[in-house]
DNA sequence: ATTTGTGAAGGGTTTCACAGCG
DNA sequence: CGCTGTGAAACCCTTCACAAAT
């Protein structure tokens, strides 16, 4: 699914694309493990928390360098340096979230971008009825002052919340003031230029996907009458 | 990201996971067309607006079968009929929200989901305080329903919006009482039998992945002192 | 004895380029 | 002539199995 590119990325940095989509996983088990007491964990129960298989793992790992231990495993804390330094989460990000509505709170109110190194710098909303309001500490600022706020605080990701009718647009003037990465939540394809990656979170894509796995399962439940609920059907576990 | 079992999932079905992973996105830049008058659409064009390149949707389509018509195009109706058969969206699927947060409310709210087939049949949330809140003309039930509440609207689809620490007992629960396709928003990896399908959509991941190319870029204009804004650069859209 | 790191093999996916059809 | 549908090549990713290291 993923990727454009992959080649020209693993170029530069070395790291695989399906890997780095894998890392922030790993990272979140193993500062649960550290937060837990835990030292020293092994491929075999890394993997296992994290749902995917040993071997790969230590294939996603060996491409940050050798950091674990024959006979012994990966010593958690460095382990968790090492793949924030990977990632780029040593520094930090400023982030501009546009539109407020639901899920711009929702995102707003999220304690999982502060504890990563993102630091939300702004929040835009077109509707002159929400400006002013507080939203987790944060007021609410109106989109006539998003090229503003952008520059003013060097924001170089932009989450798109709004409709999708004005989606384009945004994302046209994030990238017009300087914004290299966008998170696109509406339900539309964004053009940008080549030098402006996209990520886009799709609810309705997410249930057609589901819809199309619970399709197959019902075909291969009245293919054979015989099994009301068949034991060895197969199962997909997928990373979004 | 994507996907496990992708070989078997092909032997039942014969269309590849990332096809599947892309055909929502046809269908909605082909429901566009058709709203907008459009009859007949080429893969250059359709490709074009969807975002990928004409032969990978040509070979995205040659899975569903034959459609097109050589020296023409698709004919945009028919198309939009065949991807929604091929994914199953002709049945109807009832869907059932657990947790009634900012981003349930933001889902309840989502339009999308009823043009596609599929229905909310309920929101649950374990706040008490939460019940009987009337959301987009639907009621909040509590948590202590959701066995009753499943098996009632026969819902196979599962949206866990819950936190992170609760996320896992709702799952268990959806699963015991017969969910076969979960959509997980909290942060944390659930543990599910074989038999059902797990999508996740992770907020703190997507930017930390934007996080990486960032830094990618931040790294590659060092390296060349000279360009302050490189011309060329590789670009990446990421289908989520 | 145990567990990592990794060549090599095996699939899956994308891209190319063109044959085939309208 | 134009555009689809598709073998074949190229590429990426995963899995296997084991040598190397502690």
């Amino acid at each position: 699914m993923p990727a454009t590119n992959a080649a020209a990325s693993r170029r530069r940095s070395g790291i695989p694309e399906a890997t780095v989509a894998r890392l922030p996983v790993y990272l979140r088990v193993l500062t649960a493990l550290a937060e837990s007491g835990t030292t020293t964990v092994s491929s075999e129960a890394l993997a296992a928390t994290a749902g995917v298989g040993s071997a790969k793992l230590r294939k996603d790992l060996s491409h940050l360098g050798s950091y674990g231990t024959r006979g012994v495993g990966y010593d958690v804390e460095y382990l968790v340096y090492q793949i924030s330094r990977a990632l780029g989460l040593t520094q930090h990000y400023s982030v501009v979230i546009v539109g407020v509505g639901n899920l711009g709170h929702a995102l707003a109110n999220y304690a999982g971008f502060a504890t990563r190194g993102f630091r939300i710098a702004a929040l835009v909303d077109a509707d002159p009825r929400r400006v002013g309001e507080d939203i987790n500490g944060l007021d609410v600022h109106h989109l006539d002052d998003l090229e503003r706020l952008v520059k003013e605080h060097e924001a170089s990701i932009g989450v798109i919340a709004t409709p999708a009718t004005s989606a384009q647009e945004v994302c046209d003037r994030l990238v017009a003031c300087g914004v290299t990465s966008v998170l696109n939540f509406a339900p539309i394809v964004l053009a940008v230029p080549d030098s402006v990656d996209v990520r886009k979170v799709d609810l309705s894509i997410e249930l057609q996907i589901l819809a199309f796995h619970e399709q197959r399962k019902a075909a291969g439940a009245t293919e054979r009458p015989g099994s009301a609920v068949p034991d060895v059907v197969r199962g997909t576990v997928v990373a979004s």
